[in-house]
DNA sequence: TCACCTACTTACTTATAAGTAAGTTAGAGA
DNA sequence: TCTCTAACTTACTTATAAGTAAGTAGGTGA
């Protein structure tokens, strides 16, 4: 019935096409990988990405909404738990940490805008979706935590969002120049700037 | 004694191709503008680029000084002028604003640190340059402004330093998909975070 | 006036990019 | 067993990139 992949495959080549793309985006950019930087350490021909995703612009979107889907489920697994608001902000962070920690790593968002005016409009609008789901869900959390007198801040809680994920998005690609101490010393003033103690 | 330029050139070429080269940095980033985008709108021959900036390397490092150059007298201003924190702290965000308004631009930082690990290491290296310059400035505006009472703040200068200039470099780049509200929204938020009236 | 320099142009080279058309091969299903 | 299809490879094409070598035109200084 439900079809195997042939032994002569890749476990699963879209997948790790995926994978590389997505760390190739994060780490040099949409415009600076190739496709041979994916064919290439997966010991596939160039014409073999080609068959799974026609275009560079096709593959740009299927790795954004990938990203994006895991980011659902990220947030979605926080909601099913009894996270607070402060576990779900710090889940967040811990998401940056991570890029940091994997090669330095950015937030695909920080790429995307820096190059928005070069990539395909499709990719433009994957960002803008993925900009407006984590805005949202910060967003909602701040309110959260403020109501549960857990953050202390003033202004609203869109604008608090807002000045959060710029500063993340921004101190990850601070660290490049600037070490790693730098996106902690972000991070910590965050905490600061939310109530929040040492 | 000193020769004036012969009149079968441009006024000047060599401030025109930076001039040119600094908006496509900004707008566009270092790997995705060519010889050719600079030469075409200026009338002028690829080769006659080489002619100034024998490498791509040499013109984006000669873009970035004179832009780290322009800093620094800016802030030089500043401090002959007897202007105080939340003056030099509004000059600064207005360089910002003065991007965001001339086609959205971003910060330079932005894209270098984006596009770090693909641009020559003598770009890197100014990218580091001016980082740090940004930094000591907004660092020993922050700490003046708090000793006088003007700005109110937990946690060191320099964390506060770094906070705010990833802050509005991830602005410029939010601005690219959620709007120029999501800059003034940044911007607004860090003044209530300073403790300054709306 | 003659030699020289600056600021270019013309006409290439070499490398690499995205993308494609046609062929190949190993299994799956009838 | 035969056929069909998914997942490729081979072998291109076309475009564009950075960079260069050699030539040129106009002004400068001796």
């Amino acid at each position: 019935m439900v079809s195997n992949p042939p032994s002569h495959a890749l476990a699963n080549t879209r997948a790790a096409i995926l994978d590389l793309a997505e760390r190739l985006l994060q780490e040099k950019g949409y415009n600076a990988f190739s496709y041979k930087d994916i064919s290439s350490p997966l010991g596939i021909k160039n014409a073999a990405v080609h068959y799974h995703f026609p275009t560079k612009a096709a593959l740009g979107v299927a790795t954004l909404r990938r990203y994006r889907e895991r980011f659902q489920e990220y947030i979605l697994g926080f909601e099913q738990s009894d996270a607070d608001p402060l576990m779900k902000l710090n889940g967040y962070i811990a998401i940056q940490i991570d890029h940091l920690r994997n090669g330095y790593r950015i937030c695909p968002l920080g790429i995307l805008e820096a190059e928005y005016n070069t990539i395909p409009s499709e990719l433009r609008a994957e960002a803008q979706a993925l900009e407006k789901e984590i805005w949202f869900w910060v967003r909602g959390t701040l309110a959260a935590g403020r109501e549960q007198n857990i953050f202390y801040f003033m202004g609203t809680s869109e604008d608090k969002a807002c000045l959060i994920s710029a500063a993340l998005q921004g101190a990850l690609q601070m660290a490049r120049t600037a070490g790693q101490s730098a996106f902690f010393a972000i991070v910590r003033q965050l905490k600061r700037d939310l109530g929040l103690k040492e």
